[in-house]
DNA sequence: CGGCTTTGACCTGCGC
DNA sequence: GCGCAGGTCAAAGCCG
């Protein structure tokens, strides 16, 4: 198996942190060079390889997220890392051709190539120290059989079944994944470049330079919601929710959450709809978790409860709402939708329309509900069969104070979609 | 009863 | 210093 940082080091002669060290004080970039010619043939890597390989350049920029990606996004299972400050660019072919980095973001193209389909993350990140001040990274893992004649693996014909015909967004960007030519789901055999969100407003730089991460999910539909609530996609963290503001310049009011898996936990996250997209929540995340893992949700943790009666709900009372057209959309979702929790993955397809495909992804509304999606879950990796599960505990950095027992019980807990070793004849490309 | 959301009030940072 | 706007607090009420 050839690891990730083989062609970058074949490529690169010195010390790799050494750039992303020196890059992250000032805004620059620098070329790696091209040589896609020699370095690799298309390798494989295993999530973990790559999640290291990104967390290895999070961890030069010190930045407080390094050790915790959100489990969200575990459960998406896109293997991206939350605190990259760089990124490098590498050929369909695995070559490094280029990598830029800059302090404050990078701006990253993607190279497309046939039989294959583009994941793609962008962050979003406030720092005062660095510019822009929302600066954008955008990985892009390029997911593919190593060859037309080769079977995929049930984890990816699994993934194919459930994203079809439709990704995830993730970053603004759809993220598809396709195992065969006549599967792909964004163009034919070229993937597309997907959009970056443009950056918000710098003058959202405010109080204390907090870190802080963004990220765009598909927002789901509204099973449960309360009228003036989102819908906010469940991670395995709980969150309470401790204010809702409307923003200036959006219809659309922001949730202000924090963690309440653990008491004096600073983590919070905020979350809105996109300006741009309504289909699409942007969840920032600012502070980190500063204990493991819940073992297990509190019954209402991190979600909303059942919807109020009509008694008892605010219904209206914030201006926005009042407004907002996409709450009334809420409201209808949600007296059609309480039957269907199980079903009501949040996906997109090419239009942009969400549609429920069974992909793994979706509000954990009640504890019912959260029971469903867990037999979904075993009912997911029964047909996955066993994947490496050895591997899926590497995939994770532990937040702090994580031990190996905790990760493993949540490993088995959350979905590992992208969770498979190069034995299962698949590959990631990074582009 | 504990934990949640709602929501108005208050606090704080930033630009002018 | 002032005003604006984002962020947080905390009381009230709901829900299981």
């Amino acid at each position: 198996m050839c690891n990730i940082l083989d062609p970058i080091m074949d490529n690169y002669q010195g010390d790799l942190s050494d750039i992303i060290r020196a890059s992250g004080a000032s805004y620059g970039s620098c070329s790696m060079g091209t040589s896609s010619s020699k370095a690799c043939a298309p390798f494989s890597l295993d999530h973990w390889q790559f999640s290291s390989v990104l967390e290895g350049f999070d961890g030069n920029f010190g930045d407080p997220f390094s050790n915790t990606r959100d489990p969200f996004l575990h459960q998406l299972e896109l293997p991206v890392c939350f605190n990259s400050t760089s990124s490098a660019e590498i050929s369909s072919s695995g070559a490094l051709e280029e990598a830029t980095f800059f302090g404050g973001g990078v701006a990253a193209s993607s190279s497309s190539s046939r039989n294959s389909c583009v994941l793609k993350e962008t962050i979003f990140e406030d720092d005062d120290t660095r510019r822009p001040c929302n600066s954008i990274l955008a990985n892009m893992i390029q997911i593919s059989p190593p060859n037309d004649k080769l079977p995929m693996s049930p984890l990816v014909e699994s993934l194919s079944r459930a994203l079809k015909p439709s990704g995830v967004v993730l970053g603004d960007t759809m993220i598809n994944v396709k195992t065969s030519e006549d599967d792909c789901l964004v163009g034919n055999n070229n993937t597309k470049e997907m959009q970056i969100s443009p950056p918000r407003n710098p003058c959202l730089k405010r109080r204390k330079s907090l870190a802080k991460k963004s990220i765009c999910v598909p927002a789901p539909a509204a099973p449960n919601s309360r009228q003036s609530g989102e819908v906010v996609p469940s991670d395995l963290w709980a969150w309470r929710k401790y204010g809702q503001k409307p923003i200036k310049g959006s219809p659309y009011p922001r949730g202000y959450y924090r963690c309440s898996s653990s008491k004096g936990c600073p983590a919070r996250k905020q979350v809105e709809r996109s300006r741009t997209d309504p289909n699409l929540l942007v969840i920032t995340y600012t502070s980190e978790h500063n204990h493991p893992w819940p073992t297990h949700r509190n019954a209402l943790a991190g979600s909303s409860r059942s919807q109020p009666s009509s008694k008892g709900n605010n219904f209206g009372a914030s201006k926005n709402e009042e407004t907002s057209p996409q709450n009334n959309e809420e409201q209808h979702e949600e007296s059609n939708s309480d039957s269907n929790n199980v079903n009501n993955s949040a996906c997109v397809q090419e239009d942009g329309e969400f549609s429920d495909i069974g992909l793994p992804y979706k509000p954990i509304s009640n504890m019912k509900s959260y029971q469903q999606q867990k037999q979904l879950d075993q009912g997911l990796f029964a047909e996955f069969g066993e994947i490496e599960k050895a591997h899926s505990l590497n995939l994770m950095s532990p937040p702090q104070g994580f031990d190996d027992h905790q990760m493993k019980s949540n490993a088995l807990d959350s979905f590992h979609i992208f969770d498979w070793s190069a034995d299962n004849s698949t590959e990631f490309h990074l582009i």
